[in-house]
DNA sequence: CGCATATTTGATAGATTTCAATTTATGTGG
DNA sequence: CCACATAAATTGAAATCTATCAAATATGCG
């Protein structure tokens, strides 16, 4: 990893590490970046629908949930973002919002200003090309997250939801194949994340024939990660995390 | 309009073109690409989940269909492709496909070779904006498909999926509203991208108080296009079609 | 303590699936 | 042009899942 002075990015390039090739002339642009911090406090907007952006989101810390509505009001939830994600990146390209980004978590938010990004790809085709692959993955699992909607009963959405997250946060189950982490979600929004009612969840939750998982006030307990996993019809490669599974790409040389 | 020698790949530079800005040198290169015709017979995958692809696929005729699947064998078609789209042009940057194409109607497709591509990419970098822009948009389809699955009713979705595809296909109603339009789908392949059952498909479509269209053989009409629209609780907007609503990027000079 | 938010529970209505069977298209070879 | 095979559309009845509405119980926080 490169040597560099403190930057608070550092999450965005791992993340753009564990997937591109980048030299270190690169990596520093990356590091070198002007932001501006925002806090933004929990059920709070960042940015609403129609909105014209002029800077991308990087979450250092916290849950953001993307948020679609029908004419009626009814809410989904089509991604969530972690800390190291940069949630409408794609805003580059793409400056008007047909969504809404709401904290899910008291949050700490790097803006990075369009400006700035423009300038960073127009200057260089590997990072352009990192950024188009960051996206691509997006893509993915947003395509995943169709098919869990789409296709799932209520238990099985929900325990899939769950993997999904235990495996961006890189929770990793103990020999026992137990494991916690914290996911800052109320049931409610499981429910528009699954598309599904917070009664719903609610007894999809308990249910005497459960997924067997106690999720309580943002965390997540399992005995039986294999299981939950399972139940969950969850294989991760879509995420393309963990270790390398194909060769990292580079377009330019 | 770029004067050059007739090219099949006309219909995706249109399709770049109305989103973004592309110089008279940088048009030719794209229609340049070499392409290899491909004809794949209905119903018939022309590539399959986990392969490793080597080239894009442009469609020039007919219908496609992205297909994941559970575990269990459930399906869900997750994006639909039409003439002038571009599926797995992501692949550039994302080679392994986790879902599976396969051709609704017999089509031809235009593969187009990654390493041409690359080196377009990496030669021009006003086109690898344009890649990953076009990319954006379908994004956002897909963002909208998780609102339509997820949060709406069946006869709700069907309405916007109709309404989504005649838009793509740029189908205009007529002075009394009254439109026509073919869709090469049968009511099994609607439910898979519905997220609901052949059977409750076909009821929602008969019913008496049903969606006022008629769907037949792969053709759709509807009395009523703003009726369709409305009940289907369609906004176009995220399609990025039609008269240029924000003007037209381009990061580099 | 008391408000605000989140969770839990019950009862009921409604939507959707499942399974099975029938009818209607569509295509193909004789 | 008919007979056959196949795929698609349609219908019925019953089971199941999920939503809705309303109320009660926790939980956190100032």
């Amino acid at each position: 990893m490169l040597q560099h002075a403190p930057s608070n990015l550092n999450g965005f390039l791992a993340r753009l590490n564990g997937r591109s090739v980048l030299s270190e002339d690169e990596q520093r642009a990356i590091l070198d970046l002007p932001i501006r911090v925002k806090q933004v406090r929990q059920n709070q907007d960042f940015f609403s629908l129609g909105e014209t952006l002029d800077h991308s989101c990087y979450v250092l810390e916290g849950l953001v949930g993307r948020f679609d509505q029908t004419a009626h009001g009814a809410r989904q939830i089509s991604a969530l973002y972690i800390r190291g994600d940069m949630p409408g990146l794609e805003s580059v390209v793409q400056p008007t919002a047909g969504f809404a980004m709401q904290a899910l978590s008291t949050c700490t938010i790097l803006e990075v200003p369009h400006p700035a990004l423009r300038a960073l790809i127009a200057a260089n085709q590997a990072i352009a090309e990192a950024f188009w692959r960051d996206n691509a993955v997006d893509a993915s699992i947003l395509a995943q997250w169709v098919v869990n909607v789409g296709r799932r009963e209520a238990k099985v959405r929900i325990a899939h939801l769950l993997c999904e997250m235990a495996t961006r946060y890189c929770a990793e189950p103990d020999e026992r194949g137990r494991l916690v982490f914290q996911l800052a979600m109320t049931q409610g929004q499981l429910a528009d994340a699954t598309g599904l009612t917070s009664v719903h969840v609610n007894r999809s939750l308990k249910a005497p024939r459960a997924i067997g998982t106690n999720f309580h006030s943002g965390t997540v307990r399992t005995d039986d990660w294999d299981m939950l996993a399972k139940l969950g019809d969850f294989d991760s490669v879509y995420l393309d995390t963990g270790p390398a599974s194909e060769p990292r790409l580079r377009l330019i040389q």
